[in-house]
RNA sequence: CGGGGCGUGGCGCAGUCUGGUAGCGCACUUGACUGGGGGUCAAGUGGUCGCAGGUUCAAAUCCUGCCGUCCCGACCA
């Protein structure tokens, strides 16, 4: 890709309404723009991220044997009443009627839909148990959104759901998808945590919290200095009567094992044991050997916008952002400077360009007619892991330059040695 | 929903108190000079001053109502 096609939007100074790093970057950078409150435009490049993203996800969810489907955003509100989760959702469920006055809602999650598709489908206790997923944009009218993507209304949010005979088929079902969280998650490239965590509105018993390290993250987890021990402190809080979840610092473990650190984090994934909740109240049902069996439900869900915000918040520094690997919406760009000083430069520009990508590498040209300086703030900022100069400098005794995002020396290497200084690099 | 900001070209802001021709910086367009860390000069484009009413000879400015948006709180799979 060329900047000259790309709608790069980046812009030098910070929106007045943007007070969090993440969001301020993701905007200056040209990732997003606001449409209305909690409601966001993805622009090229971060769309590029967010393909990532689901990119991560949808591998892992695969190898583990789940199965994409895809289901709608708009929802009729009766399935909500079957549920009985209406009331007890209140006005986050956008509630509208079509032209024939039927009550609809936008989906905010997918246990009620998911649920009715079973219903329909699944038609014998053998074709349990079964895992499906979806990655897709949830809309929920949050009281007050707020920092960007971090908390927003309309969202995108990879929901799982798991479907078992028995509790102990859950217990595994359960695990099998921990187990793809766990390498999602280390493929990601962030620093996280899980932690146990609170159920909430959702419903059902076990539920495990995957958060991103932030400091500016909302929660504040728990965690033994001497034990696997973990927890959303909120919880802490709540089952020991604390008041203020600051004051848990340096107590003693709730497991007998050292004394608790706090850490802040944003959470990004929740993983939960539903039970029965739904396969009850929405009569999913299902032959066993002997009677009916309600299925035994599992629900796990990774906000794939807020993972791109948590990250920022994780990883930045003051020109701008630093992407994981993983995530980067360009692996190397290569900076074209002054080329109008030397004819060599443009072709040495498309020989580089098409080299790394018939390479496979996802590369970037800059090739436009701005002053070097420009570029470099500019791809700075978005965050491109790597650099390639290519100017009347570079290109004196045939060699171009590389510099790495976090390092301030270039090194000069020669085109055809381009590939091998890459893979040394990463 | 309670409290507090803010709304003036794409972005950041001044002007509002004290009513009288809508301004600045950045960005953008054209040209020249320039060219390795957000260039210089020159000439330009672009704004019903959030919306609606009201007061006035005259409203970005004063009054009333509404809307949008941000922050704090309550809330949050």
């Amino acid at each position: 890709m060329k900047t000259s096609n790309l709608l790069l939007a980046t812009q030098r100074e910070n929106p007045s309404d943007a007070e969090t790093v993440s969001h301020q970057l993701m905007i200056k950078a040209g990732l997003i723009r606001q449409v209305a409150a909690g409601i966001y435009n993805w622009l090229p490049t971060g769309k590029k991220v967010l393909r990532k993203v689901e990119e991560i996800i949808r591998k892992e969810m695969d190898s583990s044997g789940a199965q994409e489907i895809l289901m709608p955003m708009v929802q009729p509100t009766s399935l909500w009443e079957e549920s009985g989760r209406i009331q007890q959702y209140g006005k986050e469920l956008l509630v509208f009627q079509d032209r024939h006055e039927r009550s609809f809602c936008l989906g905010p999650t997918h246990e009620e839909v998911i649920t009715d598709l079973c219903r329909n489908v699944i038609k014998s206790h053998r074709e349990l148990p079964i895992t499906l997923y979806q990655i897709q944009t949830k809309f929920r009218d949050e009281i007050r959104p707020r920092f960007g993507v971090m908390r927003s209304r309309e969202f995108i949010m990879k929901d799982a759901y798991s479907f078992d005979l028995s509790p102990e088929g859950l217990d595994k079902s359960y695990s099998t998808m921990k187990e793809a969280y766990l390498n999602i998650f280390h493929n990601l490239g962030l620093e996280y945590r899980i932690v146990k965590a609170d159920s909430g509105a959702i419903g059902g018993s076990d539920s495990e919290e995957f958060h991103i390290l932030a400091d500016s993250g909302e929660d504040l987890l728990a965690f033994s200095d001497s034990s696997d021990y973990a927890i959303n402190a909120e919880l802490l809080v709540e089952l020991q009567d604390e008041q203020d979840p600051n004051s848990l610092e340096g107590k003693p473990s709730p497991d007998g094992k050292g004394n608790l650190l706090l850490k802040k984090g944003i959470e990004v994934g929740h993983i939960f044991k539903l039970g029965r909740k739904y396969s009850e109240s929405l009569k999913l049902r299902v032959q066993g050997d002997d009677g009916d069996v309600y299925p035994e439900m599992g629900c796990y869900g990774i906000g794939a916008s807020r993972i791109i915000a948590a990250s920022i918040e994780q990883n930045h520094d003051e020109k701008g952002i630093i992407w994981p690997k993983s995530l980067c919406p360009y692996e190397v760009v290569i900076v074209e400077a002054n080329p109008k000083k030397k004819e060599s430069i443009k072709n040495t520009c498309e020989e580089v360009y098409e080299l790394l990508a018939s390479n496979n590498v996802d590369v970037l040209w800059d090739d436009r007619d701005k002053r070097p300086g420009v570029k470099f703030t500019d791809m700075e900022l978005i965050g491109i892991p790597i650099m390639i100069i290519i100017g009347d400098k570079s290109t004196e005794d045939n060699k171009v330059e590389i510099k790495v995002r976090l390092e301030e020396k270039t090194e000069r290497v020669s085109p055809q040695d381009i590939l091998q200084k890459l893979s040394e690099i990463s």
